[in-house]
DNA sequence: CTGATGACTGATA
DNA sequence: CTATCAGCCATCA
């Protein structure tokens, strides 16, 4: 039973969101957009959203994921939003506001890449 | 088929 | 800082 060229791909793209989601390094964070581009879909960061939210509970560090800039996907306030915020905390993400942040130290000649998978 | 929606983003005002 | 807009694309009514 052949799947469609259509849904293999889907599935193959879904994949690729789920393995760069994986990758994101504990105590770190990357926005949609970031994801996307590393598994090969540049532009497409509401497609990421649609794989989180359809991956539900899997084991993904879903709480990594913000949007761009660090700011939480999730309205200010809600379950999911502080949920967020507190594990991100709980990993030593620097919170501010309704936003993740980055620490960087003063001798940081690192390239945006770096900082925002601390390599 | 069309149109609205959304865990998005970057530009512009 | 907020607001609007144009891209983007899967999904649903």
């Amino acid at each position: 039973m052949a799947k469609d060229t259509a849904a293999r791909t889907a599935e193959a793209r879904a994949a690729a969101i789920r393995r760069a989601v994986r990758a994101v390094k504990r105590g770190s964070f990357a926005s949609y957009g970031e994801i996307a581009r590393r598994a090969g879909l540049p532009g497409r960061a509401r497609l990421v959203g649609q794989v989180l939210r359809n991956s539900g509970d899997l084991r993904l560090p879903w709480h990594r994921i913000t949007g761009a800039g660090g700011r939480v996907a999730f309205a200010p306030g809600s379950t999911s939003a502080r949920e967020q915020l507190r594990l991100l905390a709980a990993e030593g993400v620097k919170i501010r506001g309704h936003r993740a942040v980055v620490e960087r130290t003063a001798a940081s000649t690192r390239s945006l890449d770096a900082l925002l998978w601390k390599l």
